[in-house]
DNA sequence: GCGATGTATTGAAATCGTCC
DNA sequence: GGACGATTTCAATACATCGC
């Protein structure tokens, strides 16, 4: 379960910051310190502990806790009066601090095990509102910015079934008149990988998807430095205030870093430029690139990754999302800085 | 054949929107 | 203004491919 596993890796990294002996001691004494974690996360914590669930992300968690508490740049040793676990529930509106974690009040704590995803949001709000303002209703974007190569993918696919598919008589011409039903049987027959036949129709629409993201976002960056600026500082969490990130990467190797603020960010860095360019593969995903210069050295360094578009739930499924990934390992990402 | 790396799919749970 | 289905967002896991 996702949600057992990301309640383990949140709340025992908050536990892991109170001084305490081990996972087990923790677990056992409930400490009144730990704020929002009730009787019923403790029993269902205790239950995987026995099953030997998710085993090594007690281990990773507790170990990234210890490691904060000790830091220079976290607790020095001190051991916290709070720390509130921000739970299961998300924000009321638009809350950018990605925190799980609150410690006496000041210290955000976001964890992330195994994760290079920055963002995941509908296409609109990243390549055209910049992740700045979200408004509802977000719409078909593929629709939107390839309407034609999107019709000709879905006439590929009607011909396809009408071959070799019973129960698909009911199709309609337009893939902007598919009703939710039709939407949820074209799921099955897709799944995966497109089939043979309509290969070409989904590289013609992925390329089209690609090259008209791109221009949507390049025409919303516009040429001004300091927009682009701040919209890599966006793309990379950089928020008002610090925060951390205690998790581990794909590799399951310890991460541990703080966000640095914007204004930290052009302390050490001068910004040279931000570009997106699209890129065909088998879906539709648009590059970027961030370059900058490193003030005390005079030194070039580079941040980048790439933006996914794609339906979130199977082929021809509802809405499609944008799926922000960073290319450039956490710790050499410029903004981020390793705990000390 | 196997680990490392990269890409695609699935799942849960929240909020949103619409209808009554 | 509440019920309930639809949509959106969170992000993890499954699968594919590459290099040896």
């Amino acid at each position: 379960m996702a949600t057992l596993r990301t309640e383990v890796t949140e709340i025992v990294t908050g536990l892991g910051m109170l001084g305490l002996a081990s996972v087990d001691e923790a677990l056992a004494m409930r400490p009144a310190a730990m704020i929002g974690v009730g009787d019923d996360h403790y029993r269902k914590l205790i239950a995987a502990r026995d099953d030997g669930k998710h085993r090594v992300q007690f281990e990773e968690a507790w170990a990234n806790g210890v490691a904060f508490a000790e830091a220079e740049d976290g607790l020095r040793g001190r051991v916290p009066r709070r720390v509130e676990w921000k739970g299961p529930h998300q924000a009321p509106s638009y809350e950018q601090t990605p925190a799980d974690l609150r410690i006496d009040h000041v210290y955000l704590v976001s964890c992330k095990y195994g994760s290079r995803l920055l963002h995941n949001v509908s296409p609109g709000h990243l390549f055209e509102r910049l992740l700045a303002v979200r408004q509802g209703s977000a719409g078909d974007w593929y629709a939107e910015v390839a309407s034609v190569e999107y019709q000709a993918l879905y006439q590929a696919a009607r011909h396809y079934l009408a071959e070799h598919e019973e129960g698909f008589d009911d199709l309609p011409l337009a893939v902007t008149d598919l009703n939710a039903d039709q939407h949820k049987r074209l799921k099955l027959p897709f799944s995966r990988r497109w089939p043979e036949p309509l290969a070409e129709a989904a590289h013609w629409f992925s390329v089209a998807v690609s090259q008209a993201s791109a221009e949507r976002w390049l025409s919303a960056l516009g040429h001004r430095a300091s927009r682009r600026e701040e919209a890599l500082w966006r793309l990379l969490r950089l928020q008002p205030a610090p925060y951390f990130v205690l998790g581990t990467d794909h590799r399951r190797r310890p991460v541990r870093y703080r966000v640095d603020t914007p204004w930290d960010f052009r302390q050490r860095f001068a910004f040279k430029s931000f570009d997106v360019w699209p890129e065909a593969r088998v879906q539709p995903v648009v590059r970027w690139r961030g370059d900058l210069i490193v003030r005390a050295t005079d030194t070039p360094v580079h941040v980048d990754g790439h933006v996914e578009v794609r339906w979130s739930h199977g082929r021809f499924q509802g809405s499609p999302e944008a799926k922000v990934y960073l290319k450039t390992p956490h710790l050499e990402t410029p903004g981020y800085s390793e705990l000390a």
